[in-house]
RNA sequence: GGGCACGUAGCUCAGUUGGUUAGAGCACUGCUUUGACAUAGCAGAGGUCACAGGUUCAAAUCCUGUCGGGCCCA
């Protein structure tokens, strides 16, 4: 960098009022190349126009080609940059659409975080994903809007609040409820830039002044308004029956919160024996405890049974009805334990003779199957444990204990009294809070339900008539199964956190009228209550809140302003796509699907796009236990940039499958070294464009190159990028967007840089120059939803260069009219370049490829030196003016000598000793002199000729067999075409053994 | 117990209506500091597509069974 262009830069900066951003730094380094680079930075600060021509000005004062980039990509220089430059002008809006082609609008509203929550594995690949879809669908030209947000999470918040408070030694049940709702504001709001800053980081192109919140005024309503609905027409409805409850979040939960280890847990399965009342035996003999309990009894019923603590809550004890061991007892009258309850024994098919002993005790008001048998029976309903599953009055001597040391205890008076019979190991299927971990407790206990029947056939039928299309499709299945089998779904938590439940109860009890007013509002809730009872009666809000997955299951149309009819509602609802993992299918997926139906009457979106799950190396999940195989994106991002963490998240497998991530730490960092990969795709698009960026500014026009045309090279690359802008595009249509990223960097670092650039480097034509650009400008429009952040950085760099080496302004060249690259249009096959200059450059390069590869490859097996320059002879046949064309290619990317490469459309095997490549029609003769080994030759072509014969016999085969026969003819065609290639080969290859 | 997928190179994985010699990245081997890039280039080696049957002119792909590990639901 030369000393004496840095003032003019300064002065040109300080001009422009810039000199906050660098000045300081740009003085206090020491190396000039620091130097400049500071003050470059400084430059892409500014908007994009200015920073375009400030990159003009810039090299015009540099008067230096494109050395100003740095040699490789560096993430951090630009991706908060170019993020705000994004943001700041607006182009995540729908509204900023530049380009628009007539496609439908785009609509994705995002899976909503936990407000309270951080940034995992889970929530990179979700916002890659959908940010690869929304950033292809803008460019497509459709109208995009992604709508981003957060969710309130009732009990995943409430809980973290609560254990805050905890360490100040406080309860929420010390303080008023409306205190406790504060603090958890206090805490959303500290917390609620730390899930939405990393969201930034990752790049998606969210309209954030579209944001919500699941407890924001306006979501509110919707929930209410949802609620009361349902209410009104009788598909909400409150009653007291048996719920999962946690004891530890001292809720309710519903059935897919609870989750079960998959072989159960370790714990023990007790064989008791109850007394049975005879008359000789009809009670207790002395206290429990006292060892005498059931002293005089003569008759017993033995059960198994995993938890005895609840035996006191018994209130039957059940058997097979076939089954003959018990028939003799059934109507007979066993006595509990403990509290000498007498109970009956009853017959009850759905006991499993082959269980325990074949008898088991019955406790309605605990276990989900006796509670149903309780039901059929007519039994008692003793409950023995109150909320925070301690034993209660009920429990006589235990109470007050908890149930795990009830447990205990129980057991070892059980002992003492004779009526442990045996303990064994048992795997215990046990049901846990999804949030709390604590082993839930089933439990009787008034709640909301909403009926899901009708809904849910709805929703099947949804999918089923292709309204929703479900990607990948198998997962249609798990969907009918699940709303095939549906339950009423619990709605009630009893949390502070959340929507509480809009109905109103009376505080004194009226006879004889409705018990409770559902509302939109209290004023409401007392308007009603006056017209019922005709007079003014106080009124209490049900103190419960709703299931967090209530407000998310109305995201897609809330979100949009609904119920109201808002222009964003009448714009973009329907949205257009639900992108999330498949492990809330049930949760909020189908949730969603029904509630929109039956809220909007229309399917809430389209398309349901499912990903697989994040997992480590070992497939298990990721978690928080296990931290040497936790990967946090941010770090990733870190070490590798944002564009290789997502193009490494969306390449990594299919739709729907998971993704195991193996972590190794190197030098105290975590890597992972599949997107080690995708940070060098980074560096590789950065290096070409710098390249072509050099090639643009040394490039001097010259008068002759306007008539000539395309070179084969040329042509090819401009071929090549119409094929692949076709199939990228057929396959992100399709949802294959890992095929469709490894089409692209196929093309990108084999067919651009690999071949395109080294052939560039031989032709300096206006032609090869707009040839570059062209498929460098392809390259980056096709990548950029994949790496928003290099594609977008180096595409301003082309634009800007562009402009300058035409010196017209960036906005009058077609292909750089537009501010970004992310509002540009996404690459559209041209027809036109099917055929003529465009097909013969796809039929010709390979074979100059091929000659090529193959010199390579017999140089690199002969161990030529890579200086020595060798001769070549090419029999080339009908391809002898397409490889004469081609004589400086040839030679400098096989290490020909050109003025020994001879190309002749018949030309006699050469006498002295050489090597030969049989390529199809061409063949090449290399004669090296003093490095053929004959008898390596030999084998070499003998091994290539046993191939060749193997093929041979195949296509004979084939053509020979019925395949000639039911094969489409093309196929035929082809494979006969094959079958000559090789029988021509394998001649030339025998003549060629002979004679040496 | 019911259901859903999966098993492809040493590793991680692509392979979408069945159709060239089954691909990629990493790892491995040899050569190379060439003015885009060593985060690189060139060349190479590496697979009985879990196994056994079947359908078909043709199977990694479709069907049946076996083995192995996985997930979801009860």
């Amino acid at each position: 960098m030369s000393q004496s262009g840095e003032p003019a830069a300064l002065g040109w900066l300080t001009g422009f009022g810039f000199a906050r951003y660098s000045i300081e730094g740009v003085l206090r380094s020491t190396q000039s190349k620091v130097r400049w680079y500071r003050a470059r930075r400084a430059l892409m600060l500014l908007s994009s126009e200015d920073w375009t021509r400030g990159v003009f000005i810039f090299r015009t004062t540099e008067g230096q080609n494109m050395t100003q980039l740095p040699k490789a990509y560096d993430p951090q220089s630009v991706e908060d940059r170019l993020y705000q430059w994004w943001e700041s002008n607006g182009f995540f809006k729908p509204e900023a659409q530049q380009y628009l082609s007539g496609e439908p609008p785009f609509v994705i509203t995002i899976p909503p975080p936990n407000v309270t929550g951080t940034l995992h594995m889970g929530h990179a690949l979700t916002s890659a994903v959908e940010d690869l879809m929304v950033r292809y669908y803008r460019m497509k030209g459709a109208r995009t809007l992604y709508v981003p947000g957060t969710d309130h999470a009732g009990i995943a918040t409430q809980s973290v609040v609560e254990k805050r408070l905890a360490k100040d030694g406080k309860r929420r049940q010390d303080m008023s409820r409306s205190d406790f709702v504060e603090e958890v504001w206090d805490w959303k709001e500290y917390s609620h830039g730390i899930i939405t800053r990393q969201q930034k980081k990752l790049g998606i192109s969210a309209d954030w002044s579209r944001e919500r919140f699941t407890l924001d005024e306006g979501l509110s309503r919707a929930v209410i308004t949802a609620f009361k609905r349902l209410y009104e027409s009788g598909l909400i409805y409150k009653d007291t029956r048996m719920v999962n409850w946690d004891p530890v979040q001292l809720t309710g939960v519903s059935d897919l919160e609870v989750e079960f280890e998959e072989d159960g847990e370790p714990g023990y399965l007790w064989t008791l024996r109850y007394p049975v009342q005879t008359n000789r035996w009809d009670g207790p003999a002395a206290e429990w405890g006292s060892g005498k309990w059931a002293e005089g009894a003569t008759e017993w019923i033995t059960v198994a049974t995993t938890r005895p603590e609840t035996l006191l809550g018994d209130t039957a004890v059940a058997v097979n009805p076939d089954d003959d061991r018990y028939t003799r007892l059934v109507a007979c009258s066993a006595v509990v334990p403990v509290v000498g309850r007498v109970i009956p024994i009853i017959s009850d098919s759905t006991v499993e003779e082959d269980f325990g002993t074949g008898a088991v005790k019955i406790t309605p008001a605990h276990d989900f199957n006796d509670y149903e048998v309780g039901k059929r029976h007519h039994l008692e309903y003793v409950e023995v444990m109150n909320e925070t599953a301690h034993m209660n009055q009920n429990a006589g001597p235990y109470e007050g204990l908890d149930r795990f040391v009830c447990r205990k205890r129980i057991v070892d008076d059980l002992r003492k009294e004779g009526l442990l019979v045996k303990v064994e190991d048992y795997r215990v299927r046990l049901g846990r809070g999804q949030r709390s971990g604590a082993v839930i407790e089933p439990r009787i206990s008034p709640q909301w339900f909403c009926d899901m029947h009708g809904m849910a056939d709805q929703a099947m039928e949804a999918v089923r008539n292709g309204r929703i299309r479900i990607v990948p499709e198998r997962f249609e299945k798990t969907y009918f199964h699940w709303l095939e089998n549906i339950h009423d779904w619990c709605i009630s938590r009893q949390l502070w956190w959340g929507h509480q439940i809009p109905v109103w109860y009376p505080d004194k009890p009226q006879t004889g009228k409705p018990a409770h007013f559902c509302a939109m509002n209290e004023l409401e809730a007392y308007r009603e209550a006056r017209k019922h009872y005709g007079s003014s009666v106080s009124l209490t809000q049900d103190p419960d809140v709703l299931d967090t997955w209530f407000s998310s299951g109305l995201w897609p149309f809330s979100t949009l302003g609904w119920p109201d009819e808002t222009d964003d509602f009448k714009n973009y609802y329907p949205t257009t796509m639900l992108e999330t993992g498949y492990d809330i299918l049930f949760f909020w997926v189908a949730r969603m699907i029904m509630l929109g139906l039956e809220m909007t009457g229309q399917p809430p979106y389209n398309t349901v796009y499912l990903h697989g799950l994040i997992r480590t190396a070992d497939g298990e999940k990721m978690s928080k236990s296990k931290p040497d195989k936790l990967v946090d994106p941010l770090e990733l991002i870190d070490t590798y940039g944002t564009d290789a963490l997502r193009y490494y998240l969306v390449t990594a497998g299919a739709a729907g499958g998971d993704i195991k991530v193996d972590v190794k730490i190197v030098d105290g960092k975590k890597r992972v070294e599949r997107i080690d990969g995708a940070r060098n795709f980074a560096n590789k698009l950065w290096n070409a464009v710098r390249f072509v960026l050099g090639k643009i500014e040394s490039y001097q026009p010259l008068a002759e190159d306007a008539s000539s045309g395309y070179s084969l090279a040329d042509a090819w690359i401009r071929a090549r990028g119409n094929q692949v802008a076709a199939d990228a595009r057929r396959l992100m249509d399709d949802y294959q967007y890992g095929e469709a990223g490894r089409l692209i960097y196929d093309y990108a670092w084999g067919d651009v840089c690999d071949w395109y650039l080294e052939l560039s480097k031989l032709q300096s034509t206006r032609q090869t120059i707009e040839s570059l650009i062209w498929s460098t400008d392809l390259m980056l429009r096709l990548l950029h939803p994949f790496m928003p952040y290099v594609t977008e950085e180096l595409w301003q760099h082309l634009k800007g260069t562009v402009a300058h080496a035409t010196g017209l302004d960036a906005q009058q060249l077609p292909d750089f009219s537009w501010k970004a690259l992310m509002l540009a249009p996404y690459p559209v096959a041209d027809e036109t370049r099917a055929s003529g200059e465009y097909a013969r450059a796809l039929r010709d390069m390979p074979v100059v490829q091929d000659v090529i590869r193959a010199i390579r490859n017999a140089r690199a097996e002969y161990k030529v030196p890579l200086d020595r320059r060798i001769a070549a002879l090419l029999n080339a046949g009908s391809m002898t003016s397409v490889l004469n064309e081609q004589r400086k290619a040839i030679a400098v990317l096989a290490r020909v000598d050109e003025e020994r490469l001879t190309v002749a459309e018949s030309l006699p095997a050469p006498e002295n000793k050489c090597v030969t490549l049989v390529l199809g029609e061409v063949t090449a003769y290399l004669p090296m002199s003093g490095l053929v080994d004959l008898d390596m030759e030999r084998k070499r072509l003998q091994s290539e000729l046993d191939e060749l014969v193997k093929q041979i016999g195949k296509s004979e085969g084939l053509l020979n067999g019925d395949f000639a026969k039911r094969a489409p003819a093309a196929l035929i065609d082809k494979e006969r075409a094959k079958l000559a290639d090789a029988l021509s080969k394998r001649d030339q290859l025998i003549e060629h053994l002979t004679q040496l």
